[in-house]
RNA sequence: GGAGGGGUGGCCGAGUGGUUGAAGGCGCACGCCUGGAGAGCGUGUAUACGGGCAACCGUAUCGCGGGUUCGAAUCCCGCUCCCUCCGCCA
């Protein structure tokens, strides 16, 4: 959400940051109303101070024994025009946070402009693609064929986009996922948090896919009035702090949660059908770090290395991407792509985006500190990143590792996690 | 699912219609006192919005939303969250 008072002072600013993002520029509209619901307001206080005076009055009079009939006259009349207007001025404000509710954040200075992913950047890259003497296989392929990855019994179970995983694939996926949170919260001080998987209107608001992306996620339909299945952890983990002042001695709050993910991938029909890139559930280590406004930048960088060291210790190569104006989140000031390159499909595939939010989702969820010394309240800045993507983890792991006689090998990093056993060669 | 109880400031805790944004206590900050510390004393200590260059002024907020009233933390209605007991249950 955008400070409304930024708007007012920087109507210029704003626009440019819409217009980067490919749309209108709104400032003078959300400016007009602005104006109309601010001297309405003013107007509806003045006659509640007024009103809240005579009132008073009656109440010392009456202590006083003398008569209140001129008093009363003089309240008369006055509470339905003001109602009228405090009602005309919250209509307006609502209409004024309607409006703002749906423009995305504002990217970056450093944020390249282009109208999607062909105009992301590519900043560094880390490894080089294996070389194979035959032809590499895809993951789901070579989890078909170890008898350890089944998609037609996912279909009967849950129809299309998910995915049954058995023996040593199941247990890769758990090993990835504790390998990773070990990692995080072992050496980058991350705290591991065990969130609810199901969440409320507000906490999706607050972290920004509502009210845009509703077709995106899952809902429940109880008589409870329904919750979100989580898209990512990155709605609970940040909501943590939704709503709440923090001191400032406090920060930088530092989350990592092992969650499943749940997805409706509306917008995605007929792409990445094959294997599972695309699931409708699928399991993922998030980073959130909530921290002051001037230490976002560098906790950016921090959180996307997190993230890369992941892929460093597994020996995958990958790229980091800077997202173009048009490729970004709708919450996202700023955000780089960890890419991991996927022998199959001889190109680099998104395995983590590492995304600075600013105040922007701070300011939806109300979540402040206090500047100590200073004072007041300001937004905090939040920060998320996937560390990594469980399933395209495993995807990268089978593809990158694959072995001419079927079999894959075990990343060193992980064979701890898995008992020791260094290679998946079926049959569990 | 059934029955009952309760949500007041950073915390505890008063308060059932009239200077109550809210007593009192704790905590915290600053000052005084002290050789220093403690005790003691004094002052201060919420958030949001509007107006103002500012000092400051105003409005709202006692779980949330609505209603009654000249006036609501206090009365009424709806919702929500928490707690206790019973039942059920991983």
């Amino acid at each position: 959400m955008h400070d409304l008072r930024w708007i007012r002072e920087n109507p210029d600013a704003f626009d440019r940051g819409l217009v980067r993002r490919g749309l209108p520029a709104r400032a003078e509209e959300i400016l007009a109303i602005d104006r109309e619901w601010r001297g309405l307001e003013t107007e509806a206080q003045e006659s509640q101070a007024t009103r809240n005076r005579l009132s008073r009055e009656i109440g010392a009079a009456k202590s006083r024994g003398e008569p209140i009939d001129e008093l009363l006259r003089q309240v008369e009349g006055r509470k339905q025009a003001e109602t009228a207007t405090a009602a005309k001025a919250a209509e307006l404000r609502q209409q004024i946070d309607e409006l703002v509710a749906t423009l995305p954040n504002l990217p970056a200075p450093d944020v390249p402009d282009g109208p999607d992913e062909s105009a992301n950047k590519e900043i560094r890259r880390h490894g080089e693609p294996p070389r194979f003497n035959f032809d590499p296989l895809p993951h789901e392929v070579i989890g078909e064929k170890l008898g350890l990855m089944d998609f037609p019994r996912a279909a009967r179970l849950s129809g299309s986009r998910f995915v049954v995983l058995k023996g040593a694939l199941a247990r890769l996926e758990r090993a990835i996922a504790q390998f990773m949170l070990d990692l995080h919260t072992g050496e980058f001080g991350y705290t591991e948090i065990a969130p609810p998987y199901l969440v409320r209107d507000e906490a999706v608001f607050g972290t920004g896919q509502l009210p845009k992306q509703a077709e995106d996620m899952f809902r429940t339909t109880d008589d409870t009035g329904g919750l979100w299945l989580i898209p990512t952890s990155e709605v609970p983990l940040t909501n943590l702090v939704a709503g709440e002042i923090l001191d400032e001695a406090a920060l930088p709050l530092r989350f990592t949660a092992w969650t499943p993910c749940f997805r409706s991938e509306a917008g995605a029909a007929g792409r990445d059908t094959r294997g599972m890139i695309r699931m409708h559930q699928f399991s993922k280590v998030e980073l959130v770090s909530v921290t002051r406004s001037e230490d976002s930048q560098a906790e950016h960088e921090r959180m996307t290395g997190c993230a890369e060291e992941v892929l460093k210790r597994l020996g995958l190569p990958y790229r980091v991407m800077l997202l173009s104006t048009g490729d970004m989140g709708f919450a996202a000031q700023k955000t780089y792509d960890l890419e991991v390159w996927l022998p199959a499909q001889d190109t680099y595939r998104e395995i983590s985006s590492c995304s600075n939010c600013g105040a922007f989702q701070a300011q939806r969820m109300k979540a402040r500190y206090r500047p100590s010394g200073g004072k007041g309240t300001q937004p905090v800045h939040t920060l998320n990143g996937s560390g990594l993507a469980i399933g395209r983890t495993m995807i990268a792991i089978i593809e990158n590792f694959q072995r001419h006689d079927g079999t894959v090998a075990i990343p060193e990093a992980l064979q701890p996690y898995m008992g020791g056993q260094q290679v998946i060669a079926g049959n569990g």
